[in-house]
RNA sequence: CGGGGUGUAGCGCAGCUUGGUAGCGCAUCCGCUUUGGGAGCGGAGGGCCGCAGGUUCAAAUCCUGUCACCCCGACCA
């Protein structure tokens, strides 16, 4: 593959983009690889298209050789499909929505579960069928709040999705570690730095759910990995070790306190480091501070089908935030909100600011703590009248919780549960998704194989997505520099740019000449034969990212070349005669 | 949806306070010189100043309205 600058479409740019923020956007626009057309809607230009290609070659690759076949569904669904799953409903502004001549409404697909499942239905009828796994590389549309970062998050993306079709639960984990295992090969293969997290599977049901995240300062998902082991999962699905319970023998008998004016527990501590403990008969009180205290906050929870919203009371440490994402993670399909000034004063026991747990039984307030409220812990917390609060409360001796429930906000250095070292939270960038689907959509449009013993068997679906577009923007956020982009050979729009400065013709020439040969040899070569000054060329060069960079110039006079590797800056001056040996020895090594 | 900001040539921006011939840099075109780190000189093309209305002899500039876009947050796979 020979490319050459000089008929390239491409105009690389020298200022930043107005609009342009994170890395990744600033460069693939300086670049000449995209351009804006709308909010999250781009064009890919022939250098982003020969990465975009590359990288959906690499996926292609890996799912066939698990045995995927390729399909390409329609963007463009009829409503009716979408109406079948509930999806035409449920998914509410993000979906596009348009109508035909005939008044007919029609949805630009924001994925393809569907259609996938249709597909099946109707072409297979027997187990002798299964398994199955198909997947295809197509434009997904998703009206979102706020596209932002380019490419990264889109409005109209490319998007490898693919589904397995088993007739058994184990058949499922089979195809679902199989997709795994493609997925590690792929990323491995596109250079990227990713961790495997855990991940909520959601409404979905099903069992396993894994998110392939690239570590990256831009990225939009907040992620939760131990300093030591290889533990890492999403904020919303972590589970952090449970501390041991308290020996509470020697803890004084619960007291109550008045504390006027103590409304947050700021306020609450200081007042108690200023009490009077010896007057309360208490010797030798410690110094309080936030994580001594129990903080209990009142939510609200509704139970799918049903009206009624019900109180629920979540019980955390002090220093702690609640993290409603997470409890709602785990909750699902219940929905959990915040309870408003009005759900509170439906229950005349809880007064605000003064919650304790030492009354909610009585109240029938349902009270879940986290597991960080130990058995045998002892707590500073409200005392259910207005300026009270009540010290020594012990789990277990002077309040039971209904259950426990990981609910704070997940902070640095809490504990792995799997081997007790520090956790730290992460940024990341959502790859790929895999998870196990289970019968939901088989359920809902009847997709079922007619076993060997006459009986229909339900088919159980994973489902496996890939951010195609996505991926080119992150790994250009995991592998720019402060010159330009610096792509990872497997994906580069070439494997070596050869750049002649100077306009004399012998020069280039030879560039042509050694262009040829290279081509020749499977190499793949950006030539710039612009004429253009060198300093021009270089900063390009730099900028469009190709790994090898080959220089034909004044070292050409006494028969040299200069070799530079992108990534590492080396450089290399190695005879014209060897110039195709090199770059075919710096092609192999990387 | 809340907060902040910006709309002037393909890109980056100045001009607006204080109304008076629409500018600069990059890019593009022509000529000469230059050629290992974004060249120099001379010349040229390119504008609905986001849009609509108003004030005024006169509006990029002042007033009103409106639209769009960007960033942060909420939301979302």
């Amino acid at each position: 593959m020979l490319l050459r600058m000089s008929t390239l479409f491409l105009r690389t740019l020298r200022d930043d983009p107005a609009d342009a923020e994170v890395p990744s956007h600033r460069l693939l626009v300086r670049g000449g690889y995209v351009r804006r057309v709308a909010p999250g809607i781009y064009t890919w230009l022939p250098l982003g298209m020969q990465v975009l290609r590359n990288v959906e070659q690499v996926v292609r690759e890996e799912m066939t050789a698990i045995g995927s076949q390729e399909v390409l569904f329609p963007s463009l669904i009829p409503r009716e499909i979408f109406e079948a799953s509930g999806r035409w409903a449920d998914y509410g502004d993000s979906l596009f929505r348009l109508t035909d001549r005939k008044e007919a409404d029609y949805l630009l697909g924001p994925t393809h579960e569907e259609l996938f499942t249709l597909l099946v239905k109707g072409e297979y009828s027997s187990y002798k069928d299964y398994p199955l796994s198909l997947f295809q590389i197509q434009t997904k549309f998703r009206d979102e709040a706020r596209p932002r970062a380019g490419v990264l998050r889109g409005r109209e993306f490319i998007m490898k999705d693919s589904y397995s079709f088993d007739l058994s639960d184990e058949g499922l984990e089979t195809s679902y570690r199989a997709h795994r295992d493609a997925y590690e090969r792929i990323f491995r293969r596109l250079g990227f730095d990713y961790r495997i997290v855990f991940a909520v599977s959601g409404a979905m049901g099903g069992s396993a759910s894994e998110e392939f995240l690239a570590p990256a300062a831009s990225g939009e998902d907040t992620f939760v990995q131990c300093t030591s082991c290889d533990y890492a999962a999403n904020t919303e699905a972590v589970v952090i070790a449970r501390p041991d319970a308290q020996d509470a023998s020697a803890v004084p008998a619960m007291l109550e306190l008045d504390t006027p004016d103590t409304p947050t527990i700021a306020t609450l501590v200081e007042a108690l480091n200023g009490y009077d403990w010896d007057a309360a008969g208490v010797t030798g009180a410690p110094t309080f501070t936030a994580a001594d205290t129990l903080k209990n906050v009142v939510l609200k929870t509704q139970a799918p089908g049903s009206q009624e919203w019900e109180l629920l009371v979540v019980g955390v440490p002090g220093d702690r935030e609640v993290d409603l994402k997470r409890l709602s993670g785990q909750l699902e399909p219940v929905l959990v909100e915040q309870a408003s000034a009005e759900d509170l004063a439906r229950e005349p026991g809880l007064v605000k600011g003064y919650i304790g747990p030492q009354l909610l039984a009585e109240l029938k307030v349902r009270y879940l703590v986290d597991p960080l409220v130990v058995e045998g812990s002892s707590w500073v917390t409200g005392a259910n009248a207005d300026d009270k609060h009540a010290a020594f409360v012990v789990r277990g001796r002077d309040f039971t919780p209904d259950g426990e429930i990981g609910a704070v906000e997940i902070a640095d250095g809490d504990r792995c549960e799997r081997c007790g070292s520090p956790l730290e939270i992460a940024r990341g960038i959502e790859l790929a998704h895999v998870f196990a689907l289970g019968r939901k959509y088989a359920e809902t449009f009847g997709l079922t194989a007619l076993g060997p013993d006459g009986k229909p068997v339900t088919i159980t679906m994973g489902s496996y997505g890939v951010g195609i577009t996505r991926a080119v923007a992150a790994l250009a956020e995991q592998t720019y520099d402060e010159k330009g982009l610096c792509w990872p050979r497997e994906i580069a729009p070439a494997d070596v740019q050869l750049v002649p400065t100077g306009k004399d013709a012998a020069t280039l020439a030879e560039a042509e000449r050694l262009a040829g040969e290279l081509v020749a040899a499977g190499v793949r070569v950006l030539l710039d034969d612009r004429k253009a000054s060198p300093g021009v060329k270089f900063a390009d060069a730099e900028l469009l990212g190709v790994p090898t960079v080959l220089i034909l110039g004044r070292g050409l006079a006494d028969g040299l070349v200069e070799l530079r590797d992108r990534k590492t800056g080396e450089r290399q001056d190695v005879p014209l005669a060897e110039a195709l040996s090199a770059v075919q020895a710096a092609v192999a090594a990387s």
